[in-house]
RNA sequence: GCUCCCGUAGCUCAGCUGGAUAGAGCAUCGGAUUUCUAAUCCGACGGUCGCAGGUUCGAAUCCUGCCGGGGGCGCCA
């Protein structure tokens, strides 16, 4: 596998140094020198921390040992210079020509430099995943936000990813669900908006569950007919889960996030038995209470129930069953789940489970904090939820508010396609800017801020060098700004080019550790250093050939952040 | 009781596979527009990195304890 990104390049180099100027050292001594981007631009480019870490093992001064490294160095044509510093800190400045030369040679790469770190992997990615029959509320853009960002960046890298909706439509919400339909149904109510009656009628049947045992016992039967496969139960589930995903389809369409699947749990249902029978045959599962559980406590966690004890199925019975599908359909080398923190316990356990079972597929939880609201957490029976759609409608109004303000001449169409766009990015960004583990109090300005580190930020930036573009082909029609060569003399230059290399290991950081917040933290970097470049070099003015020059950093930073936008979910219109 | 996470500037947060003088945004104050989109840029102000120990040449980062906040823990998902 190809992976010539630019730590790596260096890394390597100062490793044949230490190699060539410490012989006895061990070669997993050797391998783990690396070498990682400079903490202060002050101090270079690069720095290689290698030699303190040494001292002891070589029985030498710290520097004494960079000394020798470095005066051991081969020649390396991306260095211009290293230099010795504080305790023992190699410092590495890289050689602009040759950066250049860089920099030309993937204007025309589709992937800007990433390589195919994927290839022939294949990973499935269980996103989103609400509940049938209720609304999706800011509960889910995390799960849904993040997911989708994690598709794209897999899929940018290479891998095959399937993208599954793993929709809860088979757990217990049915019996009341079906109960209450039969009488609290408004048909027309239903034909209107037909997810918020489902969810009315869900509240309306669990408020009377809650003090009414009879009607308790008489969902607990209707669930029980659904489960075991009654016709008129079934249609009507079936009804349920048709409306719920026309629904979720709107939702989708305007987050534009898509789906390679969209399974719900009720698609492996024949399995559950099975899994059970493979848990006791093994030795895993045991009789408690009239339930069958698994006994984790060897392994720091709590007992897991997998199945009731009238005879209902759990959760962590239908997981491990979707896990053994999805081996057996795609041979996924991992499986990675997007979910709020409440779940940790729940995957920890039948990751436990799986792993006994010898299944060799890599599990993996991505969790994020709780979306709470400032007075309280908010939850489908208390009646305290933000409607998804609402929170989009707002963001696309207030971004359309400030778009007819700052660009008043644009047309209406294309101030709505331009407010869409800006609103549905503010709110991702603001989920994916920041590490998700924690706890999150929503607010209308935070989720929908506008300037700053924000979505619209990095749209502007994008916008104002789809400007110069233009403005350079009305200036100079026929002229192509790749006659002439990409030279990096003014030190704005420099920085914005030295930002433009690190796009690489940036995304395969932010794949590998499964956190976007990587990229959306390098983008408005890359975006702040940019507007600096931008408020204080001329581009259209400047003498022929610096303005060339100059141009074609601009082409390299539109796509750099359009690409990284795009692997966030994030639209780049062209005016903002 | 057991367990997982969070605690960094007035507010919201980066940084946490240990590295040099802890960084952004917002807010506040001061400056920049006859010039490529001012949703911008330049600067100032602002810190016992929750507290106390420990490991280390070096700790916001690793370990232990404590305090504060949130989540989870046998028939929900």
């Amino acid at each position: 596998m190809e992976n010539n990104i630019i730590e790596t390049i260096l890394s390597n180099w100062v490793q044949t140094g230490f190699t060539k100027a410490f012989p006895d050292l061990d070669t997993e001594t050797l391998q783990a020198i690396d070498v990682s981007a400079a903490t202060d631009e002050r101090f270079g480019d690069y720095q290689c921390n290698a030699a303190m870490g040494l001292a002891r093992a070589l029985r030498m001064a710290p520097r004494a040992i960079a000394e020798q490294a470095v005066a051991a160095l081969p020649e390396q044509d991306w260095v211009q210079s290293t230099e010795i510093a504080g305790a023992g800190f190699i410092n590495i400045t890289l050689n602009p020509e040759r950066l250049a030369d860089h920099l030309m040679g993937i204007e025309d790469h589709a992937q800007l430099g990433v390589p195919a770190f994927g290839q022939d992997r294949t990973v499935v990615i269980d996103y989103s995943s609400p509940n049938v029959a209720k609304p999706m509320h800011i509960g889910h853009i995390r799960s849904t936000v993040i997911g989708n960002a994690l598709d794209r960046l897999h899929r940018f890298l290479g891998y095959r990813v399937l993208a599954d909706n793993h929709l809860g439509d088979w757990g217990t919400q049915f019996g009341l669900l079906i109960l209450g339909y039969h009488h609290f149904v408004d048909q027309d109510a239903l034909a209107q908006h037909p997810v918020e009656e489902l969810e009315r009628i869900y509240v309306k049947s669990y408020e009377r569950s809650q003090s009414d045992a009879e009607w308790l016992d008489q969902a607990r039967r209707e669930l029980v007919k659904l489960q075991q496969g009654d016709p008129a139960h079934q249609e009507l589930w079936q009804q349920f889960v048709e409306l719920s995903l026309q629904e979720f389809d709107k939702i989708y369409t305007r987050l534009g996030v898509r789906f390679d699947l969209v399974r719900g749990e009720s698609f492996y249902r024949d399995r559950f038995a099975d899994i059970i029978a493979t848990l006791q045959k093994v030795g895993l599962a045991e009789e408690s209470e009239g339930a069958q559980i698994v006994r984790l406590e060897d392994d720091g966690l709590d007992v897991c129930i997998v199945q009731k004890r009238d005879g209902g199925y759990n959760y962590a019975t239908s997981d491990l069953a979707t896990v053994q599908q999805r081996i057996e359909e795609f041979q996924p080398d991992t499986i990675i789940y997007v979910t709020d923190e409440r779940q940790q316990l729940h995957f920890k356990q039948f990751f436990t489970i799986a792993d006994k079972l010898g299944w060799q597929t890599e599990l993996v939880h991505v969790w994020f904090g709780l979306m709470r609201l400032p007075e309280a957490t908010f939850s489908t029976r208390q009646g305290n939820v933000i409607r998804l759609e609402r929170l989009l409608d707002e963001a696309e109004s207030r971004a359309l508010e400030i778009v007819k303000q700052s660009s008043p001449d644009m047309p209406e169409a294309q101030q709505l396609v331009v407010a869409r766009a800006v609103g549905i990015g503010a709110i991702k960004y603001a989920d994916l800017s920041q590490n998700p583990q924690s706890l999150v109090t929503f607010t209308w300005d935070k989720a929908m801020a506008m300037d700053g580190n924000s979505a619209p930020y990095l749209q502007y930036a994008y916008a104002r060098i789809a400007s110069v573009r233009d403005k350079y082909g009305e200036r100079f029609p026929g002229q192509d700004p790749r006659q002439f060569p990409l030279s990096l003399k003014e030190e704005a230059e420099l920085r914005l080019a030295k930002r433009l290399l690190r796009f690489p290991s940036v995304v395969l950081r932010a794949t590998q550790l499964y956190r976007p917040s990587i990229l959306a933290d390098y983008l408005y970097d890359l975006a702040q250093t940019y507007s600096s470049f931008y408020q204080n070099l001329p581009f259209l003015k400047a003498e022929e050939g610096v303005r060339e020059s100059r141009i074609r950093l601009c082409g390299l930073t539109a796509r750099t952040l359009r690409t990284g936008l795009e692997l966030l979910g994030i639209e780049t219109p062209d005016r903002i």
